[in-house]
DNA sequence: AACTATTTATAAGA
DNA sequence: TTCTTATAAATAGTT
């Protein structure tokens, strides 16, 4: 149930480089492909990242960029939440630029230290219920979005996955970028802010 | 060029509900399965992200997590490209979150350090062509990642791309710190680490 | 959930 | 390497 072409095969390493150098670059095209036939048909978000075994990468982004895609996943409702994004430094044009930014990461710093402090003498042992290896080697990890529960209905299983929820997600949260920088001046780490613009590079 | 079944069609979005639905499900674990047998038949990183049309979250990480081949994307080597990102400090719920914003902080501050750097005797003006925002609905990037260009090669165009470039990525460029790593079990920056485990959270 | 008619994807070969 | 071709796969519409 693999492959296609002149040979069946089975889904293991491709030991000859010259092969595998080959066949990735067919089968990268191919989920570029179908990832933008995916997002299109369904009109849905998709991102997907590709190292090559040469470590070339290679991103695909429905929307925007990869990093767009990835923060609305990582600002999904019940993940790790938070997270807004950060403004290219390469963008910074100036002295003060930088020191805004800086000054805005080190608070964020230190309002991470405090919130450290809540689980230090209170060993939330974070159910470190070393949870389970999956034996694959590759996960997949299906979830509903807003829910509130801690845990993933992170499952192990073959590639195929079933589906039974369905709420609307609620857009991602804020983010930091350059516009907001440059039209705000003072920093501002507050919530609320309306979801900003990332700068396409 | 698209789908495959009773019938062809072109890429536009489903409009009929159901049928959406129904294609996506389908496509999603093609694409899943696809990703994976990319990632073992050529010993890759690959990881995807897709929302599908009711907002529930589909990831795939060929090793470790989503957020692992993230780090490796916004960490390569020749960027600060995408950036980092920041954490929503409020919702912080385990130090284990804490740690792993804060030294994405640390890291970003760094960067910025050295930003500053390029400023001191020298009064950079920085074009601020303001980049070019994706006319598409979708983008691909495909990259050299040890290149020391700042410009990604990011083009717009359709889903075929070609690749001419391949030489071995350094893992340099700032990324969490090894004893950070270390001591964090759910952390997985693996690369050539072999295969699988996975916490389900 | 299963079943096929067809379209695609793609492993080899040219 | 790019193009062609034989086959395996994926999947749209059905049942």
């Amino acid at each position: 149930m693999m492959s296609m072409g002149r040979t069946k095969f089975s889904v293991r390493k491709i030991d000859n480089p010259t092969s595998r150098q080959a066949i990735y670059l067919k089968r990268r095209d191919g989920i570029i492909k179908k990832a933008n036939e995916l997002s299109v048909l369904c009109d849905t978000d998709v991102g997907v990242i590709i190292f090559s075994p040469s470590g070339k990468l290679t991103s695909f982004a429905s929307n925007g960029r990869v990093e767009d895609v990835f923060l609305r996943f990582i600002n999904r409702p019940d993940g790790l939440k938070g997270g807004y994004y950060e403004p290219n430094v390469e963008k910074i044009t100036s002295l003060f630029e930088a020191g805004v930014y800086q000054q805005s990461l080190e608070n964020a710093i230190q309002c991470i230290e405090q919130s450290k402090a809540k689980f230090v003498g209170n060993q939330i042992v974070q159910q470190s219920n070393d949870n389970k290896e999956v034996a694959a080697s590759f996960a997949v990890v299906d979830e509903e979005t807003n829910t509130d529960e801690f845990s993933n209905a992170n499952k192990n299983r073959n590639p195929l996955r079933d589906e039974h929820h369905h709420k609307e997600r609620n857009s991602a949260g804020p983010h930091l970028s350059l516009h907001f920088l440059e039209t705000q001046k003072n920093w501002n780490l507050s919530r609320g802010g309306q979801a900003p613009r990332l700068n396409i590079k």
